[in-house]
DNA sequence: TTATACGCTTGATCCAAATCAAGTTTACTT
DNA sequence: AAGTAAACTTGATTTGGATCAAGCGTATAA
C-alpha cells in the first residue's frame, strides 16, 4: 500500500499530468508547490469555495464527496498518497461542488492556478504532457457513465472489487479502504444491499469474507461475469 | 434545426476546444481538416477501430452506439449538424468502444491525431487555449456521473425532453427525433416505461402527445422538477 | 472490563420499473 | 386502397433493490 511520506518531487511526479517532466521542468514545477499538513477530519476544501488549486495527497487519506440535488452527498473519491484533485482548477476558476476530509492526518502538496498559469506561459511541453493526460480522463469518465446505465448493482459492485483488491497479492485477504456505508453511496446503492451482495458471491464462492471490512478474492474472472 | 450544410471553419468553431481560437490559429486548424462523404447508413468508425481522429458532422445525422457487455447495444448520441465525436482521441490513441452509422447521407470533417499533435507542437497559444476547454469538459462529466445515479426515470426523460424541445420553438408540436425504443435505450429504460412516463406527463399537464412521435412541451419547468 | 455508540447484518415489506403478452395504431409497400 | 410489418400502447405479472425496523458485533473510551 501506499503509505509512506512523500517528498515534493515524488508528489509531483505521481500526478499523470507531471508524470512526464524533464529533470528541469520538474525543478521548475516545484518551484511552485505549497506544502500542507491537515489534521484528521479537517477540511481540505468545501463546497463553494472557489477552486484555484490543485491539491496532491503526499502522505495519508481524505475523502471527496459531492452534494447531489437532492441533498444527498456522493462519495467521489477516495484519494490516498499519490492521488490528486482539482487539477482542472489549475485552467478554470469554477466554484466547487464538491468538498474534501482528511480521514487521517494527511500531508498535501499544492499549486495554485495564478503561479500554475504563469509556468505553463513558459513550458511549451508541459502543455503537452498535460493535454495528453487529460484526454485519458474524458474518456474514463465518459465509459464510467455509461457503465452506470448499463450494468445492475452486483456488476459495479463486482467491478469495484476486483478494481480494489488489484492493488494485493491475488487470492489474499486485505481490509476494505472504505465502509459499506460508503461503498454503497459510491455505487449509488445502500449498504443492506452491499451486504446481501457480499453475501451471495460468497456463497457462489467467488469470494470470502472475513472479520472487519476484510475479504479475499477467490475467482475475480467468475465474480466480474456474475455467472 | 440544424440541417444546413457547414464550411470547414463553421465546422471548427462549433467545437468546444476550438471556440476560441483566433483567426491565425483557426486558419492553422483548417489547413489539417479533412472532408467527407457518408452514404445513408454508412459506417463512420467501428468498435475495435483505433480511435485516432475528431469526427465533426459538416451536414447529416449519424447515430452512435456503444457494445455493451451483455451484447446489447446502448445509444450514446444522436449526432446532427455541428455535433462531434471522438476529441478525446487527438490525444491518445485508445480502441473505440462505440460505433456509428449515418441516418442520412452526411457530410463530416475530421481531424487526425498525428496531424493535430504536429500544430500542437508549434501553437503554443492553441494547448493553452484547449487545456482551459477541458477542464470544463472534465468538471461536466463529473457532475453527469453523479446525477445519473441520484435521478429517477422520470426525471432523466423529463430533461431528455426539455433539452431536446430546446431547438423548436415554445410550446409547438414536433416530432421526436428518435424512436421511443431508441430513447428507452438511450435513458436506460424499455419503451413501455417511455410511454407510462409520457403518459404521466400529459395528465399532469405538462406536455401533449400528437399523431406519430410529436409531441409540444406545456410546462418545460414544472416537467422537470416532476411535480 | 463494561458501557455506549456506531457500523453491520438480517428480515419484512414496499415500490418503481422490467418483463411478458396481447392488442392497436402507424407507416411502408405494391 | 389493401396488405403487411413495424412501432406503439395497454394490461398483468414479476423482480431487483430501496426502505423500514430490529437485533448483533465490534471498536473506542471511561
Amino acid at each position: 500500500m501506499r503509505e509512506q511520506k512523500l517528498g515534493t518531487h515524488d508528489c509531483i511526479q505521481l500526478v499523470p499530468i507531471f508524470k512526464q517532466l524533464t529533470a528541469i521542468e520538474l525543478q521548475q514545477v516545484s518551484a511552485i508547490v505549497h506544502e500542507h499538513v491537515y489534521e484528521k477530519g479537517a477540511t481540505l476544501f468545501n463546497a463553494g469555495d472557489e477552486a484555484d488549486q490543485l491539491t496532491i495527497i503526499a502522505a495519508g487519506q481524505a475523502k471527496v464527496y459531492q452534494l447531489a440535488a437532492n441533498g444527498r452527498e456522493q462519495l467521489l473519491y477516495l484519494l490516498q498518497s499519490g492521488d490528486f484533485d482539482g487539477e482542472a482548477a489549475l485552467f478554470n476558476p469554477v466554484a466547487r461542488t464538491s468538498y474534501a476530509e482528511a480521514l487521517v492526518p494527511t500531508q498535501v502538496c499544492s499549486i495554485q492556478r495564478s503561479d500554475f498559469q504563469a509556468l505553463l506561459a513558459k513550458a511549451q511541453q508541459l502543455a503537452l504532457g498535460i493535454l495528453n493526460e487529460f484526454g485519458k480522463r474524458i474518456s474514463q469518465l465518459e465509459g464510467k457513465a455509461t457503465s452506470v446505465t448499463t450494468s445492475s448493482i452486483g456488476g459495479r459492485l463486482a467491478d469495484y472489487l476486483v478494481e480494489t483488491a488489484a492493488s494485493f497479492p491475488a487470492q489474499t485477504m486485505f481490509t476494505l479502504p472504505l465502509q459499506k456505508k460508503e461503498i454503497a453511496v459510491y455505487l449509488g446503492t445502500t449498504p443492506e444491499t452491499i451486504s446481501r451482495k457480499l453475501n451471495e458471491f460468497q456463497t457462489a464462492g467467488w469470494l470470502k469474507k472475513g472479520r472487519g471490512n476484510q475479504i479475499a478474492i477467490l475467482d475475480a474472472d467468475q465474480l466480474v461475469l456474475q455467472e
